[in-house]
DNA sequence: GCCCAGGTATAAA
DNA sequence: TTTATACATGGG
């Protein structure tokens, strides 16, 4: 059966007891999210929603620092996907194939954010032939020189709206160093703003159309229009086949140890939530 | 210097 | 319809 969540207020935040297959690490450092920093031992800070939020982590217990019941309801719970049971899932995938087994055994603790459209969006338009690290430093850039400031913040922005951003040039994006992705970013923020693309109908196609409709963006091919809809829409079903994807594939099947899993903690995780809904055994 | 980064647009086979 | 190459930038 499942548990229902239990949680209380503490003062200025928020404690959840007794959460599994929740872990911070595995769920922000795997390459869905962008915008969260590790500040010291099992504490990160991170912005979504035009928000801060200070999470820490003590084994199963879970702490949002520095928010309040409304911010929680409205925008954490189901940020971190908290009313999914995902042990029953993850259980239920790991008897499918080994393969899934091992992937599930590698990190039981992803849990697939329920981030911004088009905050995700963008964030995969720059991820292209890049790496973290520096993805993250462009998504930052922009959004101190483009989002709007936080208040109550030092130096925390928000991340800045597509109609913002479609007001921009090539040059006025130089600063932010996205290189060959600025006319991308730009492509895209004006087809949002101009709802030339409606995000939110986008919500409701199916996987094949959203795709079609989501590549009419210059910069916007399958990898990228598959990862929005997994980390932007919370489609389950969508399946960003990527080179690494490919090769953790191809090095199983030939009976290798895929070792791989080393370098993308994230990948195989993740990609289990495709086979909840796919016909899995086909590919195998 | 050279190679790579969780791709994509474009130009050739 | 499949297969190469450039693309901006920064880090190893």
């Amino acid at each position: 059966m499942f548990s229902t969540l239990t949680f209380e207020q503490i003062p200025n935040g928020i404690l959840i007891k007794n959460l599994s297959n929740f872990d911070l690490s595995q769920t922000l450092d795997c390459g869905q999210c962008f915008r969260w920093t590790k500040t010291s031992d099992n504490i990160y800070q991170g912005i979504a929603y035009g928000k801060i939020l200070n999470i820490q982590q003590e084994k199963n217990n879970i702490i949002l620092k520095n928010t309040t019941k409304e911010d929680f309801d409205n925008i954490w719970k189901s940020y971190f996907d908290l009313d999914t049971n995902y042990s029953n899932i993850l259980k239920n995938l790991s008897n499918i194939h080994p393969f899934l087994s091992d992937a599930y055994n590698y990190c039981p603790g992803i849990r697939i954010l329920n981030q911004e459209p088009w905050e995700t969006l963008c964030s995969f338009i720059i991820s292209q032939n890049n790496n973290i690290p520096r993805i993250k430093k462009i998504i930052l850039k922009m959004c101190e020189l483009f989002g709007s400031k936080i208040p109550n913040s030092e130096n925390c922005f928000s991340f800045p709206s597509a109609e913002t951003l479609a007001q921009l040039n090539e040059n006025d994006l130089s600063p932010i160093k996205s290189g060959f992705r600025a006319k991308y970013i730009l492509d895209a923020a004006n087809k949002i703003a101009k709802k030339e693309i409606n995000l939110k109908s986008i919500k409701n196609m199916s996987i094949y159309d959203a795709e079609k409709a989501l590549t009419k963006i210059k910069g916007v091919g399958p990898k990228v229009a598959q990862c929005t809809l997994l980390y932007g829409f919370h489609r389950l079903e969508a399946f960003p086949m990527d080179v690494w994807m490919k090769k953790i594939m191809e090095t199983y099947f030939q009976g290798k140890s895929p070792d791989l899993f080393g370098k993308y903690a994230g990948v195989a995780q993740q990609y289990l939530y495709h086979y909840s809904r796919m016909n899995a055994e086909k590919l195998f």
